[in-house]
DNA sequence: GCCGCCTTGTAGCATATGCTACGGCGTGCT
DNA sequence: AGCACGCCGTAGCATATGCTACAAGGCGGC
């Protein structure tokens, strides 16, 4: 019985691999015999066990959406954030040493999602949906107001910043002292 | 001494050309055989007029700014922009037809610029940079707000909403409808 | 012991990619 | 006419990439 699932779990252990190696190194280190040489394995194997480069892909990008859902759920365990700090709260987070990993191949996956490639679509929305979601549960929203819209709201605000962020320092930091006093 | 310069002359025409093509199919088609294909050349060609591909890269990526600031200036010639509609007057800009190439390429550059790669990195900063001075030139903003940090704040607002609409169309709507009711 | 299956290594293939070497063609200058 | 130089095509190279073919080793069941 474990023998024959033994394969599976093996599987299971390569994504855990290669989702580590995604995180910190990007979608292109995927590539199978340089991804295969980091795991102590050969290209052999990863096709063995995944079949074929595109299922392995889905199977990596399954579990990196699944860990960020899982990082984003174990910040705010038991912790409600009050609306006006949730802008700050989360984009402070995935700036952070431990979300910058999860906003690097966000932007991959969102990059690629906007050409029509599928896999990347659907991780992509999977995603953001996740993301939104944990924004919906960790915030009190009052009483009239769609907790999904202003979660999305905000939720598109941080993307904003991380995204400028990335790429135009300067212009994220005056967006940010502008959620600062808009905080305030 | 119009011959001297031809073969910048037919640089500049073969860099606008790829950026036609990089516009419409994203960065992915600047591989030298099948972009000088689409082109009508030989990858032998893009050498010998760039150099190098990091060159014609460059090139590209210098030009696809300069248009997109250019089609920005073009949009609001000589118009004003009520403050409390930038933000969603871009949404739909970057949305609409005209936008999408724009945006499916800021999402490319802005992947890899958030991996250490310097040239898009540089691509990446000059253009939020155009953009952010398009907003602060195209809205006239109240006494007593800073220009350019309230740029930045619309911009990384239009940046999430563009971003969640390629990935997560239900989230950027919901997002979406919170502008309306915000600018109201 | 022997057979069969699961696992894994070694080679190889077909294609793609950036780049180079070499040579031909034409134009303009002397 | 001859010659040099700018332009360009053909081949080729070295490497990378996804994937396949073949075979060897190991392990359990008969």
């Amino acid at each position: 019985m474990d023998g024959s699932d033994a394969r599976g779990a093996k599987r299971l252990r390569l994504t855990e691999a290669l989702a580590d190696l995604v995180l910190e190194e990007g979608l292109d280190a995927l590539s199978l015999r340089p991804a295969a040489a980091r795991l102590g394995t050969s290209d052999r194997m990863l096709l063995y066990y995944f079949g074929t480069k595109a299922e392995m892909l889905a199977d990596v990008l399954g579990c990196v959406v699944a860990r960020f859902a899982a990082h984003l759920a174990g910040v705010t365990r038991n912790v409600r954030i009050p609306p006006h700090q949730m802008v700050g709260f989360t984009a402070e987070l995935m700036t952070s040493e431990a979300g910058r990993p999860y906003a690097n191949v966000w932007f991959e996956i969102a990059a690629r999602a906007a050409r029509d490639d599928k896999i990347f679509a659907t991780a992509a929305e999977l995603m953001a949906e996740r993301w939104n979601e944990w924004i919906v549960r960790s915030v009190h929203f009052p009483a009239g107001v769609a907790p999904r819209s202003a979660a999305a709201m905000m939720l598109a605000i941080v993307n904003g910043i991380i995204l400028l962020d990335s790429t135009a320092p300067s212009v994220a930091a005056a967006a940010r002292s502008r959620v600062q006093s808009a905080a305030a």
